[in-house]
DNA sequence: GCCCCTGTTAACTATCCGGTTAGTTAACCC
DNA sequence: GGGTTAACTAACCGGATAGTTAACAGGGGC
């Protein structure tokens, strides 16, 4: 009985990408167990083996497809012509958008982040330094058109990425604080927090300086 | 040879606890196991379960420490009397140098929040709350002295301990991207971090506005 | 019919690991 | 000394868990 048995080469595969990451970003990857993800998958266990060679393999996969995905949307954005400040906030808004689009891709990175890359092999890590060479294509164009004062490229990288990050990862820990300090509005909008940090992020790039209110003086970066 | 065996109530404690802070942020709750702390702190295993009652139990007491700690840092700022940008500016620095003075924090927040908090016991969670509440009397205190715009305290929450956090926990992962991208510059000081993210939020907390949709003009500031 | 290939399954194994337990040692108390 | 307690150890246990295997279904090519 049960199950139909349809023919679906296509489908196991992807289900188990899917519960997999869905797995991995809630429990991280020592916290993710096979039987649970076949289970979700509603798929053998043996399968994972079969079409991924192990655990860590199927990790593995995943970490490269996002990566690789996202690395992918935001490539073309330094060579599109426009504005240099549009490119910036081209940029903020597509990471936004990946993020809904893979909702399990913040978790995923941070937890990644905190390994200290163990489970990344050369290509993904790659695609990750990737984003950081497409933010320093846009910084240098905006320097270029004399719109942005210059700044270090990693500096700006984490103002832009750590708040996303946060926000998106936080989302069900927010719900569980919510409930202890109801006071609180936990919940801005995707919209509000990506418009923040575009604003935070042009306000430091297009002042030059750096650092206004009381100037501890600029950076005399030799 | 062997160990000298001396009268030692605290120190195995406190060895315990140190050797599982580094083990959690390294590898997070799962990836941690309880023979490879025992081991670091050169202690029989037993004694974890003698000194706190479990592997939960161990983590539990270090998250408490953790969060306790760095809120009662943070909490005297608002009521110091400063003005509000030197109290936003304090806040900032305090955070990066408890993250300095604790490294093992940035790393176990993060993982925190990329698993909902599940391990987080009540006064924990509210500890964690405090941290956003001290901001919040912070930016009251700047709205109240018209130096500050009106902004949504969890919004400037996030757009400082994200960067802060990011820039902390990824460290170990930096140091290998480096070695596979030498060109980027991939270790900016701690102060340049703390100021640019400083600038940013002050940046957008003086100018008032917040972030209108098309705010492509330039900020033709002070 | 027969072979072989891909996808699939149920049952199994080996190991790892959190937790327990019975016992030891030393200090402190009367 | 006898009794009590905190701190500690070595050895063990059982369940969880990653990974394996042998058998099988069905389809396509011949």
């Amino acid at each position: 009985m049960a199950a139909p048995r349809a023919r679906a080469p296509e489908p196991t595969r992807d289900r188990l990408l899917a519960a997999a990451a869905a797995e991995f970003a809630a429990r991280g990857f020592d916290g993710a167990k096979v039987d649970r993800i076949a289970a979700r998958a509603r798929v053998n266990k043996a399968m994972i083996y079969y079409h991924f060679a192990s655990k860590a393999g199927l990790y593995r996969e995943i970490l490269r497809d996002l990566f690789a995905e996202v690395a992918a949307a935001l490539e073309p954005i330094p060579a599109s012509g426009e504005a240099p400040d549009v490119q910036l906030r081209r940029f903020v808004e597509t990471l936004a958008a990946e993020a809904i689009a893979r909702p399990h891709f913040p978790a995923i990175w941070m937890r990644e982040m905190a390994e200290g890359g163990r489970h990344l092999d050369g290509s993904t890590m790659l695609a990750m330094g990737g984003v950081l060479a497409v933010l320093r294509r846009i910084l240098a164009n905006g320097r270029a058109a004399g719109r942005f004062g210059d700044a270090h490229p990693f500096l700006v990288q984490i103002t832009i990425v750590g708040p996303l990050l946060l926000f998106a990862a936080s989302a069900p820990l927010r719900r569980r604080l919510g409930h202890l300090v109801p006071s609180a509005d936990l919940n801005p909008s995707r919209e509000a927090v990506t418009a923040r940090v575009i604003a935070a992020s042009l306000a430091v790039l297009t002042d030059r300086a750096g650092a206004p209110a009381r100037p501890a003086r600029r950076r005399t970066r030799p």
